[in-house]
DNA sequence: TTCCAGGGAGTAT
DNA sequence: ATACTCCATGGA
């Protein structure tokens, strides 16, 4: 597929801690997504690709985003300019809603090498398995599956206090044939409320989920990194306490979230996880 | 060994 | 509403 233009960056674009389960073998990344293992590779303008076809490869890497004007319009200091031309071609890929779901539960508290480790352990234990170029993939599994396990079963699976949130919001899902993807069709505030009733899932989860898998590009998730990013270049446009407040590195209550959250999305606007994802990726790479 | 992690829920004010 | 505490595990 050639890209005729279009900036992409697939090594930052699959490694910088929005997917979690794709693995750089020689040029080709191997990953699951739509329910079979695949592979891409970039060359010089041209994106190749196999076993999956071009629409599916198109929609899910986010190839319809207009990154120049995403770019400029984000684009408001220094300091997002300079992670914007670090990262250029960085892209919010376009994940499947239920498994980014139990993703993101699954992913408060704990770094992301151990975040793929739960992962790759649930995948193996309760997806199907499928091969591609004589390695084993598994697909993620499905709610039925995590909805019929035992606590046991995700306990050994490495997901700790994550094990009973991500068996109830299975349940939950499985039971009453939730549709997560119709989702989409809500306002970015409704559609945030109705994924914050899920088990284990609170506003910085639900903005994940909206980013990564219901095209909600204005959601802007704010983790202990963008906390920093916040405290290192932005926190004069902050009220003063709040200010104080993340100086002094305490956890943020619901309320202080609701203000970063709300700092991010008036700041950058309507593409503010866009530039979420640029300076979560420039934060965690300077050190 | 100690610290920290793409936070959230439960409980007491 | 707000503050405080606990959570289960593994990487650095």
């Amino acid at each position: 597929m050639k890209l005729d233009g279009v900036p992409l960056n697939l090594d930052v674009t699959l490694c910088c801690g929005q997917v979690f389960r794709w693995d750089k073998k020689g040029d080709w990344w191997y990953g699951v997504a739509g329910g079979k293992a695949l592979k891409v590779r970039q060359v010089s303008g041209e994106l190749e690709f196999a076993n999956a076809d071009a629409k599916f490869v198109e929609t899910y890497f986010g190839l319809d985003d207009d990154l120049q004007e995403i770019s400029a319009a984000v684009g408001r200091d220094e300091h997002i300019r300079q992670a914007l031309r670090e990262f250029w071609g960085l892209r919010i890929i376009r994940q499947d809603p239920w498994e980014c779901l139990i993703s993101y539960i699954c992913a408060t508290y704990k770094n992301i090498p151990a975040i793929r480790h739960m992962l790759l352990s649930l995948s193996s234990k309760f997806g199907e398995k499928t091969v591609l170029d004589g390695m084993e993939f598994f697909t993620f599994p499905a709610p039925e599956k995590l909805a019929g396990a035992t606590a046991k079963d995700l306990l050994e699976c490495g997901l700790g206090y994550r094990a009973k949130y991500v068996l109830e919001t299975s349940k939950r899902i499985f039971e009453n044939d939730f549709e997560l993807a119709s989702l989409r069709q809500l306002p970015y505030e409704q559609a945030k409320k109705q994924i914050c009733r899920f088990a284990g899932v609170g506003p910085k989860v639900a903005d994940c989920v909206l980013l990564f898998s219901l095209g909600k590009t204005e959601a802007f998730p704010v983790d202990r990194w963008i906390e920093r990013v916040i405290l290192n270049h932005y926190v004069e446009k902050l009220p003063p306490e709040l200010a104080q407040k993340l100086n002094q590195r305490v956890g943020l209550t619901n309320s202080d979230y609701a203000k970063l959250n709300l700092f991010g999305r008036e700041y950058f606007g309507e593409y503010a996880g866009y530039a979420q994802e640029y300076l979560y990726h420039y934060e965690r790479m300077k050190t």
